[in-house]
DNA sequence: CCGGACCGGTTGCAAAATCGAAGTGGTTTC
DNA sequence: GAAACCACTTCGATTTTGCAACCGGTCCGG
């Protein structure tokens, strides 16, 4: 596949998601819902091209941070779900967040679930690692849900910028 | 010079050093006490080739993470040091580290500094963070080295596990 | 039972990034 | 004065990325 550079942790983390697509792929499958190759694909909103897609998914599966396992429903789809080892990357994506936040010119509709978890800290993401937990690997349940905390607050957000794209419409 | 995919925080933090070696040179110049172009080029364990070396110093320069000056003492010698920008990059590099150590087969000697900033937690990266500001930006000097400790850590390691070629000699 | 939307990709090609090695012009050190 | 050191640059080969079109199969409404 490819040769190792050195065994230094930060190397060997970075050669594990560090182009400029992994991480962008596992930021979907944990924030989003859309689990399926068409899914991914449509809700992306960098635009990542199909091609790149398919192999990525390929490598983090073989990689171990994603599993895929067949629709019973539908015997075209594909469910990619988040593995134990890639829902632990909730922190570094919060970290990582956070800092993005604080140093790029994110736009304000996408900062607000960064800043609401880095608000949270270790406490919310371990609270959001149990729901990804049960939403990906069938673990029990946890009491509330960040995951919808986190949707309701992106939507307000949306809703205060452009009220009649994608908010609740009263008519 | 690239046009931006998106206004996500995570996805423009990937933009800023989401490449195989930005990040790279970062670590060195977090960990290591090289800050000149030959030394960046020798310290670093991966390789790096001396033109993407070249090509990264200047994109980090160019998006802020690094800031370079002339050495007054030796008309060729040129200083790359961290900005406060890089430095907030400390939790980042400690919580990659810590998935590193956990998910990836990291030796151990390169491991040891990882798992002391891990362990350390919030408090001893910003005792890091404030000793990096000491050594890059010229803010006065915290009271007890981080970077010693770690350093000397991982000189131990070093001497565990070849006690002859880098561990202190006794003639 | 048929047409069109949807499914997970693949293919072909151009452009860009990366790599490794060698070289450049100048400076400092011995 | 020579050798080592300095920050790069240049070159050509290889790899990766990006883009758009295409593919065969499946599902769903009428």
């Amino acid at each position: 596949m490819h040769r190792r550079r050195s065994g230094c942790p930060i190397n060997l983390t970075l050669e594990t998601f560090g182009d400029r697509w992994s991480l962008i792929i596992l930021r979907d499958l944990m924030f989003g819902h859309n689990r399926t190759f068409r899914g991914l694909l449509g809700e992306n909103i960098e635009g990542i091209a199909s091609n790149i897609l398919a192999d990525r998914l390929k490598r983090l599966t073989a990689n171990g941070l994603l599993s895929r396992s067949a629709d019973p429903g539908h015997k075209q789809k594909f469910h990619h779900t988040l593995t134990e080892k890639a829902i632990e990357l909730v922190p570094m994506m919060a970290v990582m967040g956070g800092w993005g936040l604080r140093h790029t010119s994110a736009s304000e509709e996408l900062s607000v679930r960064a800043r609401i978890l880095e608000d949270g800290g270790p406490q919310l993401w371990d609270e959001f690692m149990q729901e990804l937990r049960h939403l990906h690997l069938g673990a029990p349940a946890p009491k509330r849900s960040v995951s919808a905390a986190l949707q309701s607050a992106y939507e307000a957000a949306m809703a205060r910028r452009r009220p009649s794209a994608h908010g609740p419409v009263h008519r």
